[in-house]
DNA sequence: GAACTTTATTAGACTGGTCTAAAAATGAAG
DNA sequence: CTTCATTTTTAGACCAGTCTAATAAAGTTC
């Protein structure tokens, strides 16, 4: 067993959403719980049991009962490889097929388990490589790298002028909502004032229409990138303004131990 | 029970690939038996027996035991329908995406069943609603009518003109082969003689390079289409020359039985 | 039509993914 | 530290899809 050459490992779909789920939970900085991940995947508690457990034995995350689960460096290699696939199948269906922002999704969460490495490399190469999906996510590329931004959640801020850089909610509502006041990524607007006693947001969006009142709940999922005061060049989207590599490549051991 | 709403009959890619193969079958005319039907699917026998009860059970096909089965109406418009996203799917995956006619096949198999109805109606457009695959079969139309052509078999053709009409063979390496030799999907050849005792076929591509021997299995996968001697226009593809609505949509009523 | 071959069905088992209901561990509060 | 509520695991079941081995029906040949 000299040169250990890495087999395929080829995983079920239901399995590739499990990872996912998982580290969608560890980038928001959560404990990966037996029912949190139950709720992102709408399974019963138990089913997640005992999928954690094989997944364990799989090599695919580590697992402490009563405790939850944490993905190693295959697991995570895995997770944002389906991580890409999703966003860049996106940005293809609203590229090139001409979806709604609000339909993307849906059908990307099928696809991702389905088509090959050449599928994917075709549509990276034919959308020129992007580096947002439509929802303003960063697309991991294809060594895996991730760029992290410090994000600003609308929720949070201080009134002041910002431009929409992505929404993590991928309800079809509420994104067509989105749409119509015109809140997509990219666009700019004015966050008003902050209600008190966790009132509403109120917001100008730069297309300078009505003014428009964002429930704290909603104003969750919206992430933004102050603006530099003085307005600038319109419309351009803002790719890589705040960023950096981050180390989640997981290269060569897995030194990610519970600690 | 008035207006009986057609309800979605959601069903699993396994049935759906099941539903395609008896089709198949029964296209080439052949009585779609268990062992048939298993070879094609590459499955156990045992696995296909139970498989059409269930699939009779849904009403979907007629099973007589021992002897084999059949489509019923709702089962060939569901045949048919996955057979158009196939043949779709092939012609985008090459004329979108640049994939080899020899890699769309096996891409094809598995996005048939993942794809929505929207990603099919979006790249039947962005194909400018194709008539033919890349193979030079024909795609079922939305409605679920099919163009169908008297074929004539390479392996059963006399010597003279033709111009390739369809190959019904999905190994890659064939295809490749085929490829290399300069035998396509609208390209012309003359069929130079029939070599005695079953022997190989002696073809003459229009590219007028070597002769090109073909074995009789090799030739029973491709169907051409006589050319009126005189050669004319160059390289146009030859969109329904001769052909006729099938009466396989299966409007109403079910009166295939046994018979 | 008896014997043999081929084809098909039955029987029984397994895997992956899921559920519900019951039991156990954990954590919070008194 | 005991009690109660919450979270998690265990136990037992189910369904879809598959397999192998054994049996039975159909077809073929003399
Ligand atoms: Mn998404
Ligand atoms: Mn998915
Ligand atoms: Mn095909
Ligand atoms: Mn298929």
């Amino acid at each position: 067993m000299a040169t250990e050459s890495q087999k395929k490992a080829t995983v079920s779909s239901t399995v590739e959403d499990y990872l996912k789920v998982v580290l969608k939970i560890e980038d928001m900085k959560q404990r990966a719980s037996t029912s949190r991940v139950a709720r992102h995947l709408d399974v019963a508690d138990a089913t997640v049991t005992d999928m954690l457990r094989k997944l364990k034995k799989a090599g695919l995350l580590e697992y402490k009962p009563y405790y939850g689960a944490a993905l190693t460096p295959k697991g995570r290699r895995m997770a944002v490889r389906i991580l890409r696939r999703h966003r860049l199948l996106e940005m293809f269906l609203h590229q090139v097929l001409g979806y709604g922002w609000e339909q993307v999704h849906q059908e990307a969460e099928r696809l991702e388990h389905a088509v090959s490495d050449l599928f994917i490399s075709r549509i990276d190469a034919l959308l020129d490589f992007p580096a947002q999906d439509p929802h303003g996510e960063t697309i991991p590329d294809a060594r895996g790298f991730r760029q992290v931004e410090d994000d600003l959640c609308l929720a949070e801020a201080e009134p002041g002028s910002y431009s929409v850089r992505k929404v993590t909610n991928s309800d079809p509502e509420f994104l067509a909502y989105l749409d119509k006041v015109g809140l997509r990524p990219a666009t700019r607007f004015c966050l008003q004032e902050r209600t008190p006693f966790q009132g509403p947001l109120k917001l100008l969006p730069q297309s300078g229409r009505e003014p428009v009142y964002l429930g704290l709940e909603a104003s969750g999922s919206i992430f933004v990138l102050p603006l530099k005061d003085r307005p600038r060049a319109p419309e351009s989207d803002p790719r890589a303004p705040a960023s950096r590599m981050a180390g989640d490549h997981a290269g060569r051991s897995g030194d990610e131990k519970a600690g």
